[in-house]
DNA sequence: TTGAAAGCGCTACCAC
DNA sequence: GTGGTAGCGCTTTCAA
């Protein structure tokens, strides 16, 4: 392992008192060369510290061994990459990845974001691509979608679309967390996130579904924060509250909005949850800590990331694979009465 | 933009009729080629959807524009990346790097790690490497770091270290954390955490330092979990208690280790702060979220994560950084009483 | 100012 | 079984 810096195959084969081609076999197990031979490459250019040149093998064989990772960071904001239903995602993804014996490159996707994902495929950097969150790029992925195969991306799935996601049944873990909360009693539940995203169009649909199924109108418009941050929530909610709008029940179209509502709540002298219940989506780590712990639709992420990089591979494989609607569970704790 | 698949540099050259040695020229903006000839030769290759294959450009020029990030993930567990520490210092670092123009490479390092480190290196898949976490590597990045310079790595700085680290004051943190404790009348300090990881071991020490300083003695060894995992520390928390182990404050060695202390303290019916106060080390989101808030120790993870990348790039240039221990602050909340 | 040609380090074809 | 050779797509001399 005493890593002369810079050998490369040509310099095994001389010591070895081979062609590189023979090492090259050899490197690569090929029955070809005798079994001898093949081990006295191997013990040589491990004592040497020598790795295949990761590019050069790339270039002639056309494939890199290695999955792009995006993530749209959505409307005109640079925040940093720290919420943490994608951190979480990240994780699983990583550990998938790398245990199929791939790399993972990941590309954070910032505005403003013209062709980004075109340039992403021509780079060739990447054998294949993971978008996390449509974000608003829906129209970015069905175009790209059109052309370029090996590529899955994490989201709602909506009517008539061409590229392969994953998600959960956002509509129906909505509808399930929405009928609880007026099973609970609540008359006045307030929806807080954006439903021009196309996940959170999806709940908000099921938001909708679940007054219908009561014979009941939603009695609010969506409250719609500026950004999916915990910061823009909180203002949203905040602002509500001030401008004396009367409500009994909030659900979060994500966990960090929800879980920056109940503070907003409690800030604002109301008790959770008997003036106010509170219900999000996701059930990331933070909504179990919560104070009091959080009413959620529970994502099975580490399924999730399991489908993305496995339908990926199917895909880089030729078939056409469709999309996977996963089932989202209501997990009841106590912010929800 | 109509992505063409597989248009090559020759290809974009014969449209333009010219050579792909201006067609590369063109492209990287140089001035040998005529202001004219250059824009009708952008304008082409943007209309194609043409972008440079990235593999081919990085063989020939012998650099990657990508940085590795790798993350050892600890003894002989194969635990998910899901590590809310880790996750954050990867958000701000996939932001960083972004920002300066380079990609990502992320590695997750799973057990058994042999060689990974060289291997990384001499695969010549990026310019340069961050490790988060020296876990049990130290010997590993000790002998990396005497033939490769562009390696920078995060964690506890260590007497007679030759790589180059970036991380909080831990020992300083830590004393002013117990220090704390014992200023509010607490006699029984129990260390929760690993000493014989590096950070952990520091950390380890400030807790040591602080009870000199008070004139004590640490009444009790540390207690040892076999991983720095939330099931571990709470397990080991429980058995604790479990023995009759009596104490009236805990020390964890990270905010997750903290945490599942909190919980198991909660579980076995003791009062959070009056009869058992409890103080961790990191401040991640979930402290302030947890019940009751959690007294923690601060570290800027987002000026981390600047410095690291600043460091590696002055290596990238052939400067020799000095590593770099910030300041870490203790964060007072309910948790401590 | 432009083009031809060499070569980055590797793999795979073809001949022996 | 093994080695010579061509070529992956690009950049950069060098010569014109």
């Amino acid at each position: 392992m005493n890593s002369r810096p810079g050998a490369k195959m040509a310099d095994i084969a001389r010591l070895a008192g081979v062609s590189a081609s023979t090492v090259s076999r050899a490197l690569a197990g090929s029955p070809l060369v005798t079994a001898l031979k093949r081990e006295q490459i191997h013990r040589l250019a491990h004592e040497r510290g020598y790795v295949i040149n990761a590019t050069a093998r790339n270039l002639r064989l056309q494939r890199t061994q290695t999955l792009s990772v995006a993530i749209p960071s959505g409307h005109a904001t640079s925040q940093p990459l720290t919420d943490p239903f994608l951190m979480e995602m990240l994780g699983h993804l990583a550990d998938t990845i790398t245990q199929r014996g791939y790399g993972m490159f990941l590309q954070k996707v910032v505005p403003p974001m013209v062709d980004w994902l075109p340039q992403l495929i021509a780079s060739h950097r990447s054998d294949g691509i993971i978008v996390i969150g449509q974000s608003t790029e829906h129209a970015a992925l069905e175009a790209a979608a059109a052309r370029y195969k090996p590529l899955v991306v994490w989201g709602g799935h909506l009517a008539r679309q061409s590229y392969c996601t994953v998600g959960s049944d956002n509509v129906g873990g909505a509808t399930a967390a929405v009928a609880h909360l007026i099973r609970a009693g609540r008359q006045r539940i307030v929806f807080l996130g954006d439903p021009a995203v196309p996940e959170i169009g999806l709940r908000y649909h099921g938001y909708q579904l679940a007054h219908e199924c009561a014979a009941r109108q939603p009695v609010l418009p969506p409250i719609i924060p500026t950004h999916l941050t915990a910061d823009a929530a909180h203002e949203a909610m905040r602002a509500f509250i001030a401008a004396s709008g009367s409500f009994d029940a909030v659900f979060g179209a994500t966990d960090v909005i929800a879980v920056s509502a109940l503070r907003a709540i409690s800030a604002a002298g109301l008790a959770v949850p008997r003036e106010v219940a509170v219900v999000g989506f996701d059930d990331i780590a933070l909504a179990s800590h919560a104070n009091p712990p959080l009413t959620t639709v529970r994502q099975d992420l580490q399924r999730g990331a399991h489908e993305l990089v496995d339908l990926l591979f199917r895909r880089l494989e030729g078939e056409d694979t469709p999309s996977v609607v996963m089932p989202a569970e209501l997990v009841v704790r106590e912010s929800s009465g």
